[in-house]
DNA sequence: CACCGTCAAGTCGCA
DNA sequence: TGCGACTTGACGGTG
């Protein structure tokens, strides 16, 4: 079993993507863009072989512009090399990736310039995969569509439209059911009809469900069914509502405690878990930790230097909680630590705790900082202090200082994020 | 450096 | 008939 996170990572420096606005968009300016592009999504593959991701999903703005006619460069040749080497690190780590084209990639839609734009963008994502290099099971997420007044005929063109496309893409191809037009039992019938994976979303089901009756692993089980040995494990989409924000928003992190209770009511290995949450990498490196059997509490070290400045600014208390927690040496108590993570991070920042938290970012650079670096920090809390500026601004200064004297222990941590 | 309106694309609901 | 929401971060112009 694997557990994964789409697009974006939190925290890990030099993988953000850049794009442009098409009035800008040059063959210059797209090299550029793509040749930045390729370097994060490099350094995210190092960043989940180093902790052991093994599922990732790929932002399909890795290419800006990259079905449309604005962007004619063959990138999957003068990217070549990198393309090559980026996909080796995928396959040799034993990594699963995918891809998931947007709300606008529409292939059963009436107009005909819609569907074509679809076939492109589709195209255009099955080449990223191809040019990597990585085998079939590494799949794209596709939702059904539009339903515009008469969802049978909706779905009859979903059918003969995808029957169109072009084998390599059809090989990559798999269908999702979505919040508000096709359910699960929809989308498992049309993938009956045309044999093609099913990915059941426990979200998109809670918001938009077929029979409230039934359980996820009800659905989940009968996704299997359409999942075949050349498909890779069955793949899944699972994420939490966000209690401040309306039905199918994502929440900010992954709530352990009912991600546990989930896991275990699945009672399965052979099954791939998509997370979609705004924390990203960081929810799936917990739910990872609280799953594996083969982690100590090495592993939990290794992130309690990342929350730890974070934890402290939040709640002093749980920080000395969890330093305790930590202190037995053999045992391995990942969900109380992460139960003990939310819980600071729920806590309202206080002045007084997040200049605590920056002073001990500050003992770091105390005694090598300039004259001037040290009256800069000092005077930026007194004004903080005195809600003359932002937190922001202090942790800005102690970026910096963090990238220019390297320290790569503050370098890693949530802290700056 | 901080702020904020805007951004390729499609569909749907509502005024 | 036309516009905002959807959902999101980042671009890019401004102060």
């Amino acid at each position: 079993m694997n557990i994964g996170y789409a697009c974006l990572t939190v925290g890990v420096p030099d993988t953000d993507q850049k794009s442009c606005m098409l009035k800008n968009a040059n063959k210059e300016k797209l090299l550029e863009l793509i040749s930045y592009n390729l370097n994060s999504l490099e350094n995210i593959i190092d960043y989940n072989i180093k902790n052991k991701i093994k599922l990732f999903r790929i932002s399909s703005d890795i290419i800006p512009f990259g079905s449309s006619p604005v962007n004619n460069l063959e990138w999957w040749d003068i990217f070549d090399s990198q393309f090559s080497r980026i996909g080796h690190k995928i396959k040799t780590s034993g990594m699963r990736v995918s891809m998931h084209p947007g709300q606008y990639t529409v292939l059963n839609s009436p107009k005909k310039e819609v569907v074509e734009n679809a076939i492109e963008d589709l195209r255009y994502h099955t080449k990223i995969l191809d040019t990597l290099g990585v085998g079939e099971d590494n799949k794209i997420v596709l939702h059904i569509g539009g339903v515009y007044n008469d969802k049978s005929q909706a779905i009859r063109r979903f059918i003969s439209n995808y029957r169109e496309l072009d084998d390599s893409v059809k090989q990559r191809l798999i269908i999702e059911n979505d919040d508000k037009s096709y359910n699960i039992s929809d989308v498992l019938e049309i993938g009956s009809i045309i044999n093609v994976p099913v990915v059941f979303d426990n979200l998109h089901n809670q918001v938009n469900p077929f029979d409230k009756s039934k359980s996820d692993y009800y659905w989940i089980d009968k996704c299997k069914e359409t999942w075949r040995e050349k498909d890779g494990i069955q793949k899944i989409h699972y994420s939490q509502q966000n209690p401040l924000k309306k039905a199918g928003s994502h929440s900010s992190t992954i709530q352990i405690n009912k991600f546990m209770s989930f896991y275990e009511g699945l009672e399965r290995d052979d099954i791939d878990i998509m997370l979609e949450v705004k924390d990203k990498n960081l929810s799936a490196v917990k739910c990872i930790n609280c799953t594996s059997i083969d982690k100590s509490i090495k592993d939990l070290e290794i992130e309690w230097s990342r929350y730890k400045y974070m934890v402290l600014e939040n709640s002093p208390s749980d920080y000395v909680e969890i330093r305790k927690l930590l202190n037995e040496k053999d045992a391995y108590p990942a969900t109380e630590f992460y139960n003990l993570i939310e819980n600071a991070l729920s806590k309202e920042i206080t002045i007084g705790n997040s200049i605590n938290a920056a002073l001990h970012i500050w003992g770091y650079f105390k005694k090598k900082a300039t004259d001037r670096e040290k009256n800069s920090f000092l005077n930026n809390i007194e004004k903080y202090e005195q809600g003359q500026t932002s937190l922001k601004t202090i942790k800005n200064n102690l970026w910096k200082m963090a990238v220019k004297y390297n320290q790569s222990y503050l370098l890693d941590s949530y802290y700056f994020i």
